[in-house]
DNA sequence: TCATTTAACTTGTATTTACAAGTAAATAAT
DNA sequence: ATTATTTACTTGTAAATACAAGTTAAATGA
Protein backbone atom coordinates (compact mmCIF):
# COMPACT_ATOMS: atom_id res chain seq x y z
CA UNK A 1 0.00 0.00 0.00
CA UNK A 2 1.18 3.36 -0.41
CA UNK A 3 0.74 6.60 1.89
CA UNK A 4 -1.99 8.74 0.90
CA UNK A 5 -1.66 12.29 -0.18
CA UNK A 6 -3.38 15.06 1.87
CA UNK A 7 -6.95 14.85 0.45
CA UNK A 8 -8.53 18.22 -0.06
CA UNK A 9 -11.78 19.78 2.25
CA UNK A 10 -13.98 19.81 -0.79
CA UNK A 11 -13.47 15.96 -1.55
CA UNK A 12 -13.75 14.73 2.02
CA UNK A 13 -17.32 16.16 2.08
CA UNK A 14 -17.98 14.75 -1.06
CA UNK A 15 -17.21 11.19 0.33
CA UNK A 16 -19.33 11.74 3.44
CA UNK A 17 -21.96 13.00 1.89
CA UNK A 18 -22.08 10.04 -1.11
CA UNK A 19 -21.35 7.53 1.82
CA UNK A 20 -24.04 8.89 3.61
CA UNK A 21 -26.57 8.69 0.40
CA UNK A 22 -25.78 5.27 -0.64
CA UNK A 23 -26.27 4.52 2.99
CA UNK A 24 -29.60 5.73 2.80
CA UNK A 25 -29.16 8.31 5.48
CA UNK A 26 -30.36 10.70 2.99
CA UNK A 27 -33.07 9.05 0.81
CA UNK A 28 -34.18 9.51 -2.85
CA UNK A 29 -35.92 12.75 -2.90
CA UNK A 30 -34.63 13.81 0.75
CA UNK A 31 -33.29 17.40 0.49
CA UNK A 32 -29.51 18.13 2.10
CA UNK A 33 -28.75 20.27 4.57
CA UNK A 34 -28.63 23.69 3.42
CA UNK A 35 -25.27 25.37 2.08
CA UNK A 36 -24.81 27.33 4.74
CA UNK A 37 -26.03 24.77 7.21
CA UNK A 38 -23.21 22.48 6.01
CA UNK A 39 -20.42 25.23 6.17
CA UNK A 40 -21.35 25.55 10.09
CA UNK A 41 -21.75 21.70 10.25
CA UNK A 42 -18.67 21.26 8.89
CA UNK A 43 -16.00 25.00 9.27
CA UNK A 44 -15.87 25.35 5.68
CA UNK A 45 -17.07 28.12 3.19
CA UNK A 46 -19.85 28.12 0.69
CA UNK A 47 -17.44 28.36 -2.16
CA UNK A 48 -15.75 24.79 -0.73
CA UNK A 49 -19.58 23.29 0.09
CA UNK A 50 -20.47 24.50 -3.30
CA UNK A 51 -17.15 22.81 -4.90
CA UNK A 52 -18.34 20.04 -3.40
CA UNK A 53 -22.32 19.90 -4.08
CA UNK A 54 -21.22 21.03 -7.71
CA UNK A 55 -19.19 17.57 -7.90
CA UNK A 56 -22.01 15.45 -5.95
CA UNK A 57 -24.47 16.86 -8.80
CA UNK A 58 -22.52 16.11 -11.70
CA UNK A 59 -22.03 12.62 -10.51
CA UNK A 60 -25.80 12.23 -10.29
CA UNK A 61 -25.96 11.98 -6.64
CA UNK A 62 -28.39 14.71 -6.05
CA UNK A 63 -29.77 17.33 -8.35
CA UNK A 64 -29.69 21.15 -7.09
CA UNK A 65 -32.58 23.59 -7.32
CA UNK A 66 -32.02 27.07 -6.96
CA UNK A 67 -34.29 28.98 -4.06
CA UNK A 68 -35.21 25.27 -2.84
CA UNK A 69 -31.47 23.15 -2.14
CA UNK A 70 -30.24 20.02 -2.92
CA UNK A 71 -32.41 16.86 -3.36
CA UNK A 72 -31.13 13.65 -3.45
CA UNK A 73 -31.39 11.63 -6.78
CA UNK A 74 -31.97 7.81 -6.67
CA UNK A 75 -28.54 6.00 -6.67
CA UNK A 76 -27.68 3.63 -9.17
CA UNK A 77 -25.23 0.80 -7.96
CA UNK A 78 -21.99 0.23 -9.51
CA UNK A 79 -20.15 -2.72 -10.35
CA UNK A 80 -16.34 -1.47 -11.41
CA UNK A 81 -17.27 1.50 -13.17
CA UNK A 82 -20.37 0.24 -15.00
CA UNK A 83 -23.68 0.95 -13.77
CA UNK A 84 -26.85 -1.38 -13.42
CA UNK A 85 -29.99 -1.85 -12.41
CA UNK A 86 -32.82 -4.64 -12.77
CA UNK A 87 -35.14 -4.60 -14.66
CA UNK A 88 -37.57 -6.51 -12.98
CA UNK A 89 -36.31 -7.59 -9.19
CA UNK A 90 -36.21 -3.97 -6.98
CA UNK A 91 -32.59 -3.28 -6.40
CA UNK A 92 -31.03 -4.65 -3.14
CA UNK A 93 -27.47 -6.13 -1.83
CA UNK A 94 -27.08 -8.66 -4.02
CA UNK A 95 -24.52 -11.63 -4.69
CA UNK A 96 -21.34 -10.16 -6.98
CA UNK A 97 -18.90 -12.82 -8.18
CA UNK A 98 -15.79 -12.19 -9.91
CA UNK A 99 -14.30 -15.02 -11.63
CA UNK A 100 -11.14 -15.33 -13.73
CA UNK A 101 -10.96 -16.89 -17.13
CA UNK A 102 -7.58 -16.08 -18.00
CA UNK A 103 -4.71 -14.86 -15.37
CA UNK A 104 -3.47 -11.78 -15.69
CA UNK A 105 -0.25 -12.91 -18.42
CA UNK A 106 2.41 -10.08 -20.09
CA UNK A 107 2.39 -10.65 -23.60
CA UNK A 108 2.31 -8.66 -26.77
CA UNK A 109 -0.70 -5.99 -27.82
CA UNK A 110 -3.11 -7.41 -30.14
CA UNK A 111 -2.10 -6.14 -33.91
CA UNK A 112 -5.63 -5.22 -34.64
CA UNK A 113 -6.38 -3.15 -31.18
CA UNK A 114 -9.41 -1.62 -30.85
CA UNK A 115 -8.18 1.75 -30.21
CA UNK A 116 -4.79 3.58 -31.37
CA UNK A 117 -1.50 3.20 -29.25
CA UNK A 118 1.56 5.47 -28.50
CA UNK A 119 5.01 4.23 -28.69
CA UNK A 120 5.37 3.73 -25.84
CA UNK A 121 2.79 1.78 -24.88
CA UNK A 122 3.39 -0.20 -27.75
CA UNK A 123 7.22 -1.25 -26.83
CA UNK A 124 6.01 -1.85 -23.10
CA UNK A 125 3.50 -5.05 -24.43
CA UNK A 126 0.47 -5.27 -21.95
CA UNK A 127 -0.92 -7.25 -19.11
CA UNK A 128 -4.02 -9.30 -20.14
CA UNK A 129 -7.01 -10.76 -18.41
CA UNK A 130 -10.37 -12.64 -19.08
CA UNK A 131 -12.80 -12.42 -16.28
CA UNK A 132 -16.74 -13.04 -16.15
CA UNK A 133 -18.74 -11.15 -13.40
CA UNK A 134 -21.82 -12.83 -11.77
CA UNK A 135 -24.69 -11.34 -10.40
CA UNK A 136 -27.06 -13.61 -8.50
CA UNK A 137 -24.74 -16.54 -9.88
CA UNK A 138 -26.00 -14.96 -13.36
CA UNK A 139 -23.33 -14.44 -15.79
CA UNK A 140 -23.20 -10.63 -16.43
CA UNK A 141 -19.73 -9.28 -17.90
CA UNK A 142 -17.55 -10.93 -19.82
CA UNK A 143 -14.63 -8.61 -19.46
CA UNK A 144 -11.70 -8.33 -21.25
CA UNK A 145 -8.72 -5.90 -20.16
CA UNK A 146 -5.70 -4.54 -21.14
CA UNK A 147 -2.94 -2.24 -19.48
CA UNK A 148 0.62 -1.69 -20.66
CA UNK A 149 3.39 -2.79 -19.09
CA UNK A 150 4.40 0.92 -17.41
CA UNK A 151 5.20 0.87 -13.82
CA UNK A 152 3.22 -1.89 -12.45
CA UNK A 153 6.05 -4.14 -10.86
CA UNK A 154 4.62 -7.82 -10.04
CA UNK A 155 1.06 -7.21 -11.24
CA UNK A 156 0.52 -11.00 -12.50
CA UNK A 157 1.32 -11.79 -9.15
CA UNK A 158 -1.57 -10.20 -7.41
CA UNK A 159 -4.52 -11.86 -6.22
CA UNK A 160 -7.54 -10.41 -8.57
CA UNK A 161 -10.59 -12.87 -7.04
CA UNK A 162 -13.62 -10.78 -6.00
CA UNK A 163 -11.54 -7.91 -5.94
CA UNK A 164 -11.72 -4.82 -8.33
CA UNK A 165 -8.89 -4.34 -10.44
CA UNK A 166 -9.70 -0.71 -10.21
CA UNK A 167 -8.91 -1.11 -6.02
CA UNK A 168 -5.64 -3.33 -6.37
CA UNK A 169 -4.33 -0.39 -8.30
CA UNK A 170 -5.40 2.54 -6.42
CA UNK A 171 -4.13 0.65 -3.44
CA UNK A 172 -1.10 -0.93 -4.57
CA UNK A 173 -0.04 1.78 -7.15
CA UNK A 174 -2.16 4.89 -6.59
CA UNK A 175 -3.30 5.11 -9.88
CA UNK A 176 -7.41 6.33 -9.92
CA UNK A 177 -9.72 6.33 -12.76
CA UNK A 178 -10.25 9.88 -13.85
CA UNK A 179 -12.51 9.11 -16.41
CA UNK A 180 -12.82 7.63 -19.92
CA UNK A 181 -14.38 6.91 -23.53
CA UNK A 182 -16.06 4.24 -24.81
CA UNK A 183 -17.73 2.87 -27.74
CA UNK A 184 -20.83 0.94 -27.56
CA UNK A 185 -23.00 -1.67 -29.64
CA UNK A 186 -25.00 -4.35 -30.54
CA UNK A 187 -23.44 -7.37 -31.69
CA UNK A 188 -24.70 -10.91 -31.78
CA UNK A 189 -23.00 -13.45 -29.29
CA UNK A 190 -20.01 -15.37 -30.75
CA UNK A 191 -19.58 -19.11 -29.60
CA UNK A 192 -17.06 -18.56 -27.12
CA UNK A 193 -19.59 -14.99 -25.48
CA UNK A 194 -22.54 -17.52 -25.45
CA UNK A 195 -21.15 -19.96 -24.10
CA UNK A 196 -19.79 -17.67 -21.10
CA UNK A 197 -22.46 -15.70 -20.76
CA UNK A 198 -24.82 -19.17 -20.99
CA UNK A 199 -26.97 -17.41 -24.03
CA UNK A 200 -27.67 -18.75 -27.17
CA UNK A 201 -25.81 -18.40 -30.23
CA UNK A 202 -26.14 -14.97 -32.21
CA UNK A 203 -28.13 -13.81 -29.10
CA UNK A 204 -27.98 -10.17 -28.98
CA UNK A 205 -25.44 -8.82 -26.49
CA UNK A 206 -24.21 -5.33 -25.72
CA UNK A 207 -20.65 -4.41 -26.62
CA UNK A 208 -18.53 -1.47 -24.67
CA UNK A 209 -15.45 -1.23 -25.93
CA UNK A 210 -13.48 1.28 -23.29
CA UNK A 211 -10.59 3.56 -22.98
CA UNK A 212 -9.74 5.14 -19.00
CA UNK A 213 -7.82 7.67 -18.24
CA UNK A 214 -5.84 7.42 -14.69
CA UNK A 215 -3.73 10.46 -13.17
CA UNK A 216 -0.90 8.77 -14.48
CA UNK A 217 -0.79 10.85 -17.87
CA UNK A 218 0.33 8.15 -20.42
CA UNK A 219 -1.04 5.29 -18.64
CA UNK A 220 -4.28 4.22 -19.91
CA UNK A 221 -7.11 0.74 -18.72
CA UNK A 222 -8.79 -0.87 -21.95
CA UNK A 223 -11.31 -3.25 -21.52
CA UNK A 224 -13.37 -4.93 -24.56
CA UNK A 225 -17.05 -6.03 -22.20
CA UNK A 226 -19.72 -7.89 -23.23
CA UNK A 227 -22.66 -7.91 -21.35
CA UNK A 228 -26.11 -10.03 -21.48
CA UNK A 229 -28.67 -7.65 -20.99
CA UNK A 230 -31.54 -9.68 -21.21
CA UNK A 231 -32.40 -9.62 -17.37
CA UNK A 232 -30.76 -6.60 -16.42
CA UNK A 233 -30.29 -2.90 -18.71
CA UNK A 234 -26.79 -1.07 -18.22
CA UNK A 235 -27.97 2.51 -16.76
CA UNK A 236 -26.39 5.51 -17.02
CA UNK A 237 -26.34 9.40 -16.82
CA UNK A 238 -25.74 12.16 -19.37
CA UNK B 1 -39.35 32.70 -30.35
CA UNK B 2 -38.91 34.15 -26.41
CA UNK B 3 -37.06 36.67 -25.15
CA UNK B 4 -33.54 35.37 -23.56
CA UNK B 5 -32.58 36.02 -20.02
CA UNK B 6 -29.21 37.18 -19.48
CA UNK B 7 -26.58 35.09 -19.75
CA UNK B 8 -23.88 34.45 -17.10
CA UNK B 9 -19.86 35.34 -17.76
CA UNK B 10 -19.03 31.70 -17.45
CA UNK B 11 -21.52 30.73 -19.96
CA UNK B 12 -20.34 32.98 -22.53
CA UNK B 13 -16.61 32.24 -22.32
CA UNK B 14 -17.95 28.27 -22.35
CA UNK B 15 -19.85 28.80 -25.61
CA UNK B 16 -17.46 30.89 -27.14
CA UNK B 17 -14.58 27.86 -26.25
CA UNK B 18 -16.89 25.36 -27.07
CA UNK B 19 -17.58 26.81 -30.26
CA UNK B 20 -13.87 27.73 -31.35
CA UNK B 21 -13.41 23.81 -30.56
CA UNK B 22 -15.95 23.00 -32.58
CA UNK B 23 -14.51 25.08 -35.35
CA UNK B 24 -10.92 24.11 -34.99
CA UNK B 25 -10.06 27.02 -33.76
CA UNK B 26 -8.24 24.92 -31.17
CA UNK B 27 -7.77 21.48 -32.61
CA UNK B 28 -7.40 18.49 -30.65
CA UNK B 29 -3.98 18.31 -28.33
CA UNK B 30 -3.63 22.09 -28.48
CA UNK B 31 -3.59 23.97 -25.29
CA UNK B 32 -5.96 26.87 -24.51
CA UNK B 33 -4.69 29.78 -23.44
CA UNK B 34 -4.02 29.99 -19.34
CA UNK B 35 -6.19 30.74 -16.94
CA UNK B 36 -4.95 34.12 -16.85
CA UNK B 37 -4.58 35.28 -20.22
CA UNK B 38 -8.40 34.11 -20.59
CA UNK B 39 -9.22 36.81 -17.58
CA UNK B 40 -7.58 39.47 -19.19
CA UNK B 41 -9.13 38.55 -22.32
CA UNK B 42 -12.38 38.15 -21.59
CA UNK B 43 -12.40 41.10 -18.77
CA UNK B 44 -13.21 37.99 -16.12
CA UNK B 45 -11.95 36.84 -12.83
CA UNK B 46 -9.86 33.65 -12.22
CA UNK B 47 -12.81 32.17 -10.45
CA UNK B 48 -14.95 33.11 -13.08
CA UNK B 49 -12.90 31.49 -16.12
CA UNK B 50 -12.34 28.21 -14.07
CA UNK B 51 -16.24 27.76 -13.72
CA UNK B 52 -16.46 28.03 -17.77
CA UNK B 53 -12.76 25.76 -18.05
CA UNK B 54 -14.82 23.25 -15.16
CA UNK B 55 -17.71 22.65 -17.43
CA UNK B 56 -15.73 22.41 -20.94
CA UNK B 57 -13.85 19.34 -18.70
CA UNK B 58 -16.89 18.18 -17.43
CA UNK B 59 -18.59 18.25 -20.84
CA UNK B 60 -15.25 16.58 -22.17
CA UNK B 61 -14.25 19.20 -24.72
CA UNK B 62 -10.95 19.78 -22.34
CA UNK B 63 -8.50 17.91 -19.88
CA UNK B 64 -7.30 20.13 -17.41
CA UNK B 65 -3.49 19.54 -16.75
CA UNK B 66 -1.82 20.73 -13.07
CA UNK B 67 0.81 22.67 -13.98
CA UNK B 68 0.60 22.31 -17.25
CA UNK B 69 -3.04 23.72 -18.93
CA UNK B 70 -5.93 22.81 -20.48
CA UNK B 71 -5.80 20.60 -23.26
CA UNK B 72 -8.57 20.11 -25.94
CA UNK B 73 -9.39 16.36 -25.93
CA UNK B 74 -11.28 15.00 -29.04
CA UNK B 75 -14.80 16.10 -30.27
CA UNK B 76 -17.51 13.55 -31.07
CA UNK B 77 -20.19 14.49 -33.26
CA UNK B 78 -23.76 15.29 -31.63
CA UNK B 79 -27.16 14.00 -33.11
CA UNK B 80 -29.70 15.57 -30.52
CA UNK B 81 -27.87 14.60 -27.08
CA UNK B 82 -26.60 11.01 -29.08
CA UNK B 83 -22.69 11.01 -30.25
CA UNK B 84 -22.25 8.82 -32.64
CA UNK B 85 -18.70 7.85 -34.30
CA UNK B 86 -17.85 5.54 -37.18
CA UNK B 87 -16.02 2.55 -37.16
CA UNK B 88 -14.73 2.34 -40.49
CA UNK B 89 -15.08 6.04 -42.46
CA UNK B 90 -13.23 8.95 -40.95
CA UNK B 91 -15.26 11.53 -39.69
CA UNK B 92 -16.69 14.58 -41.64
CA UNK B 93 -19.52 16.50 -42.51
CA UNK B 94 -21.85 13.75 -42.96
CA UNK B 95 -25.37 14.06 -44.71
CA UNK B 96 -27.99 14.24 -41.97
CA UNK B 97 -31.12 14.14 -42.36
CA UNK B 98 -34.58 13.46 -39.65
CA UNK B 99 -37.78 12.09 -41.46
CA UNK B 100 -40.87 11.74 -39.49
CA UNK B 101 -42.97 8.24 -39.19
CA UNK B 102 -45.65 9.13 -37.13
CA UNK B 103 -46.17 13.60 -36.82
CA UNK B 104 -46.71 14.92 -33.33
CA UNK B 105 -50.49 13.96 -32.09
CA UNK B 106 -51.47 14.24 -28.67
CA UNK B 107 -52.39 10.76 -27.01
CA UNK B 108 -53.16 9.08 -23.51
CA UNK B 109 -49.82 7.20 -22.30
CA UNK B 110 -49.27 3.38 -23.14
CA UNK B 111 -50.41 2.03 -20.06
CA UNK B 112 -47.16 -0.42 -19.30
CA UNK B 113 -45.24 2.97 -19.87
CA UNK B 114 -41.00 2.36 -19.73
CA UNK B 115 -40.94 5.04 -17.07
CA UNK B 116 -43.21 5.80 -13.57
CA UNK B 117 -45.14 9.07 -14.75
CA UNK B 118 -46.70 11.39 -11.76
CA UNK B 119 -50.02 11.98 -11.39
CA UNK B 120 -49.70 15.43 -13.62
CA UNK B 121 -47.74 13.95 -16.50
CA UNK B 122 -50.98 10.93 -16.51
CA UNK B 123 -53.61 13.67 -16.53
CA UNK B 124 -52.33 15.65 -19.36
CA UNK B 125 -51.59 13.04 -21.78
CA UNK B 126 -48.66 12.98 -23.98
CA UNK B 127 -47.69 14.32 -27.45
CA UNK B 128 -45.85 11.12 -28.97
CA UNK B 129 -44.45 10.74 -32.84
CA UNK B 130 -42.03 8.82 -34.19
CA UNK B 131 -38.91 9.65 -36.47
CA UNK B 132 -36.57 7.89 -38.21
CA UNK B 133 -32.76 9.67 -38.67
CA UNK B 134 -30.30 8.97 -41.56
CA UNK B 135 -26.48 9.14 -41.50
CA UNK B 136 -25.58 9.47 -45.18
CA UNK B 137 -28.67 7.94 -46.16
CA UNK B 138 -28.61 5.11 -43.78
CA UNK B 139 -31.36 5.11 -41.54
CA UNK B 140 -29.91 5.10 -38.10
CA UNK B 141 -31.68 5.65 -35.07
CA UNK B 142 -35.58 5.00 -34.87
CA UNK B 143 -36.91 6.76 -32.37
CA UNK B 144 -39.88 7.30 -30.68
CA UNK B 145 -40.81 10.12 -28.30
CA UNK B 146 -43.52 11.36 -25.39
CA UNK B 147 -43.55 14.49 -23.58
CA UNK B 148 -45.84 15.64 -21.63
CA UNK B 149 -48.80 18.04 -22.53
CA UNK B 150 -47.98 20.54 -20.21
CA UNK B 151 -47.55 23.97 -21.07
CA UNK B 152 -46.54 23.57 -24.90
CA UNK B 153 -49.49 25.37 -26.75
CA UNK B 154 -49.58 24.65 -30.47
CA UNK B 155 -46.70 21.87 -30.28
CA UNK B 156 -48.37 19.39 -32.68
CA UNK B 157 -48.80 22.30 -35.37
CA UNK B 158 -45.15 23.02 -35.63
CA UNK B 159 -42.73 21.81 -38.02
CA UNK B 160 -40.14 19.21 -37.38
CA UNK B 161 -38.57 17.91 -40.13
CA UNK B 162 -34.76 18.64 -40.40
CA UNK B 163 -34.97 20.48 -36.85
CA UNK B 164 -33.96 19.16 -33.69
CA UNK B 165 -36.79 18.76 -31.28
CA UNK B 166 -34.57 19.99 -28.89
CA UNK B 167 -34.20 23.07 -30.48
CA UNK B 168 -38.02 23.78 -31.23
CA UNK B 169 -38.23 23.24 -27.10
CA UNK B 170 -35.19 25.98 -26.45
CA UNK B 171 -36.50 28.78 -29.18
CA UNK B 172 -40.75 28.56 -28.57
CA UNK B 173 -40.49 26.99 -24.99
CA UNK B 174 -37.37 28.48 -23.71
CA UNK B 175 -36.94 24.55 -22.57
CA UNK B 176 -33.46 23.19 -22.18
CA UNK B 177 -32.45 19.07 -21.41
CA UNK B 178 -30.28 19.55 -18.09
CA UNK B 179 -29.30 15.74 -18.40
CA UNK B 180 -31.33 12.63 -17.60
CA UNK B 181 -31.22 8.88 -17.32
CA UNK B 182 -30.84 6.15 -19.62
CA UNK B 183 -31.10 2.52 -19.95
CA UNK B 184 -29.15 0.25 -22.35
CA UNK B 185 -30.26 -3.07 -23.67
CA UNK B 186 -29.20 -4.94 -26.93
CA UNK B 187 -32.32 -6.37 -28.29
CA UNK B 188 -33.07 -8.42 -31.81
CA UNK B 189 -34.82 -6.23 -34.36
CA UNK B 190 -38.48 -7.00 -34.32
CA UNK B 191 -40.61 -6.86 -37.66
CA UNK B 192 -41.02 -2.97 -37.85
CA UNK B 193 -37.34 -2.31 -36.39
CA UNK B 194 -35.87 -3.76 -39.29
CA UNK B 195 -38.53 -2.43 -41.79
CA UNK B 196 -37.46 0.77 -41.06
CA UNK B 197 -33.35 0.49 -39.98
CA UNK B 198 -33.11 -1.33 -43.42
CA UNK B 199 -31.67 -4.84 -41.30
CA UNK B 200 -32.45 -8.70 -41.24
CA UNK B 201 -35.15 -9.80 -38.95
CA UNK B 202 -33.77 -10.76 -35.06
CA UNK B 203 -30.37 -8.36 -36.28
CA UNK B 204 -29.17 -6.72 -33.04
CA UNK B 205 -29.98 -3.36 -32.52
CA UNK B 206 -29.05 -1.32 -29.41
CA UNK B 207 -32.01 0.08 -27.53
CA UNK B 208 -32.10 3.19 -24.93
CA UNK B 209 -34.92 4.01 -23.10
CA UNK B 210 -34.14 7.84 -21.74
CA UNK B 211 -35.66 10.44 -19.04
CA UNK B 212 -34.50 13.18 -20.25
CA UNK B 213 -34.64 16.42 -17.43
CA UNK B 214 -35.46 20.02 -18.37
CA UNK B 215 -35.25 23.47 -16.61
CA UNK B 216 -39.01 23.20 -16.21
CA UNK B 217 -39.62 21.01 -12.92
CA UNK B 218 -42.01 18.07 -13.51
CA UNK B 219 -41.41 18.41 -17.55
CA UNK B 220 -39.82 15.37 -18.55
CA UNK B 221 -38.81 13.90 -22.47
CA UNK B 222 -39.05 10.60 -22.72
CA UNK B 223 -37.75 8.45 -25.84
CA UNK B 224 -36.97 4.79 -26.50
CA UNK B 225 -34.39 5.07 -29.39
CA UNK B 226 -33.44 1.70 -31.53
CA UNK B 227 -30.12 2.11 -32.92
CA UNK B 228 -28.39 0.41 -35.81
CA UNK B 229 -24.83 -0.34 -34.89
CA UNK B 230 -23.43 -2.10 -37.59
CA UNK B 231 -21.36 0.60 -39.23
CA UNK B 232 -21.43 3.61 -36.69
CA UNK B 233 -20.94 3.08 -32.62
CA UNK B 234 -22.91 4.71 -29.68
CA UNK B 235 -19.64 7.32 -28.59
CA UNK B 236 -20.01 8.29 -24.75
CA UNK B 237 -17.50 9.24 -22.01
CA UNK B 238 -17.92 8.82 -18.09
C1' DT C 1 -61.83 34.32 4.03
C1' DC C 2 -58.99 35.15 0.39
C1' DA C 3 -55.54 37.39 -2.25
C1' DT C 4 -51.41 40.12 -1.99
C1' DT C 5 -47.26 41.57 -0.12
C1' DT C 6 -43.40 40.99 2.57
C1' DA C 7 -39.69 38.66 4.71
C1' DA C 8 -36.71 34.94 5.33
C1' DC C 9 -34.89 31.53 3.52
C1' DT C 10 -32.58 28.87 -0.58
C1' DT C 11 -28.93 28.49 -4.56
C1' DG C 12 -26.54 31.33 -8.48
C1' DT C 13 -23.05 34.55 -9.97
C1' DA C 14 -18.98 37.28 -9.29
C1' DT C 15 -14.91 39.69 -7.16
C1' DT C 16 -10.65 39.72 -4.52
C1' DT C 17 -6.92 37.68 -2.25
C1' DA C 18 -3.62 34.12 -0.83
C1' DC C 19 -0.98 30.21 -0.91
C1' DA C 20 -0.08 25.16 -2.42
C1' DA C 21 1.43 22.04 -5.89
C1' DG C 22 2.76 20.44 -10.39
C1' DT C 23 5.47 21.51 -14.86
C1' DA C 24 8.93 23.18 -17.80
C1' DA C 25 12.51 25.98 -19.14
C1' DA C 26 16.30 28.91 -17.96
C1' DT C 27 20.26 29.11 -14.99
C1' DA C 28 24.10 27.70 -12.23
C1' DA C 29 27.24 24.26 -10.59
C1' DT C 30 29.79 20.21 -11.29
C1' DA D 1 28.59 18.64 -21.71
C1' DT D 2 25.89 17.02 -18.07
C1' DT D 3 23.46 17.35 -13.98
C1' DA D 4 21.17 20.10 -10.23
C1' DT D 5 18.96 24.01 -8.95
C1' DT D 6 16.34 27.86 -9.37
C1' DT D 7 12.71 30.47 -11.37
C1' DA D 8 8.64 31.46 -13.65
C1' DC D 9 4.90 29.75 -15.19
C1' DT D 10 0.67 26.63 -14.89
C1' DT D 11 -3.65 24.79 -12.32
C1' DG D 12 -5.54 23.44 -7.46
C1' DT D 13 -7.46 24.73 -3.03
C1' DA D 14 -9.49 27.95 0.15
C1' DA D 15 -11.17 32.07 2.50
C1' DA D 16 -14.15 36.29 2.95
C1' DT D 17 -17.56 39.12 0.85
C1' DA D 18 -21.42 40.89 -1.94
C1' DC D 19 -25.41 40.91 -4.44
C1' DA D 20 -28.92 38.54 -7.76
C1' DA D 21 -32.63 35.42 -8.32
C1' DG D 22 -35.80 31.70 -7.22
C1' DT D 23 -38.84 29.54 -3.44
C1' DT D 24 -41.63 29.30 0.49
C1' DA D 25 -44.25 30.65 4.24
C1' DA D 26 -45.60 34.09 7.29
C1' DA D 27 -47.58 38.58 7.75
C1' DT D 28 -50.62 41.94 5.94
C1' DG D 29 -54.31 43.90 3.51
C1' DA D 30 -58.95 44.10 1.53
Amino acid sequence: MVAPKTIPQYRKLYEILRKHILDGVYKEGDLLPSENELCHLFGMTRPTVRQSLSTLSNNGYIRKHQGKGSIVHHLPREIGILSVSGTTSALGNRNLETRIIVKPVLMQWPSDFMFPLTELEKESGCIYMERVRFLDDVPIFYDISFIANINLPRITARQFENRSLFQILRDNYRIEIKGGDQRIKAIPATAKISRLLHLKKEQPVLHLERKMETNNPGLFLYSSIFCNTEKYSIFGRF
